[in-house]
DNA sequence: ACTGACTATCTGAACGTTGAGATAAGTAAA
DNA sequence: TTTACTTATCTCAACGTTCAGATAGTCAGT
């Protein structure tokens, strides 16, 4: 018996379920295996639901989250000549292509402009313009206030210890700094 | 001077620099919503480095993630008579037509089998193979050993750790059941 | 200057998902 | 049994991403 068969149903979530499943089905899986498949499991349904209050907020501006990771990456480092594509696709961990479409997309909305770096004409320098600023401003609060609803039956020493073993994983992945 | 500041340069990790890019662009944030995204942006950043490793390997078994992910949920709960789509699309929290197209593609490779319910005949239930079956056996071992190389850096405690703060915060989702 | 290697970005096809709507089957009340 | 509602799945257009390849600028060595 370990704890998690007597844990009590209100503290059980969907993936205990898919642990006990996997437990009886292959009982020959190392159960500290089944640990690391279910933290993962639960990283993947808990970004689901952060996906789905996100996208709903983000549509009212008339964006998606990825257009709102690049107007969001320019405000806080933008400075005022902006960051390159390259910037913005190693800090969203997307490819080039990724990037070409989003800044395409916030330059016709006006948000952003191109331009060529002065020191690399290869490098495009994406840049807020005074709307995109102004929009980003409009949305940041709403959407702090979004992400706060979910982690907000943690308290400040569990947000701590989360962010804290998070950055252990991502430090082990080689994760300790933006491009 | 927060401990953030303070931290070491081998502790800290890419969204360190993010939250303190936020906190010099817009100082008037609470840090404890800074924390919030900080963890959220952690999560986001985990999964893309998972996401890469994953999808590399299914590849080698011409699958991607989202056909693992219907195989392995019919293996652990398919028992005999297979699982309905519905279940399938709450389970993976996708929409219809993507489970649609995920049985399609799974159908066509001879991995799952459609048939009509018994009992209910709008119901589809979908059902592994002895393919299937195998495939998914013959992959699952080689993907615990990626996802447990994700999460090596962390002690067995560690692991419980975070397994506990996201059982937390899925409860808190109402993600106390599958599909 | 010239060559070759490398880097930054863009292009376009393939693909998976969403979201809205269609179809068809079950259900409950009159 | 008829009507109205609900549920289960499928269809399809729109869209964002990846992947491979194209384009063009940079840089080191000759």
């Amino acid at each position: 018996m370990t704890e998690r068969d007597t844990r009590d149903v209100d503290t059980r979530d969907a993936i205990d379920d898919v642990w006990d499943q996997w437990r009886h089905e292959r009982p020959d899986i190392d159960p500290a295996d089944l640990d690391v498949m279910a933290a993962v499991g639960r990283m993947n349904r808990l970004r689901r639901y952060i996906d789905q209050t996100l996208r709903t907020y983000f549509a009212r501006y008339g964006l998606d989250f990825s257009e709102f990771d690049v107007l969001a990456t320019l405000r806080r480092s933008g400075g005022v000549e902006g960051v390159s594509a390259g910037t913005l696709l190693r800090s969203a961990m997307v490819t080039s292509g990724a990037i070409t479409n989003r800044v395409d997309k916030l330059t016709a909305k006006g948000l952003v402009e191109r331009s060529v770096s002065a020191e690399d004409r290869r490098s495009v320098l994406v840049k807020l313009t005074p709307e995109g600023i102004r929009l980003v401003d409009d949305i940041l609060l709403g959407h702090l206030e979004n992400e706060s609803r979910f982690l907000a039956v943690l308290d400040a020493a569990e947000r701590d210890q989360l962010n804290g073993l998070l950055r252990k994983l991502l430090i082990a992945q080689g994760d300790t700094h933006l491009g």
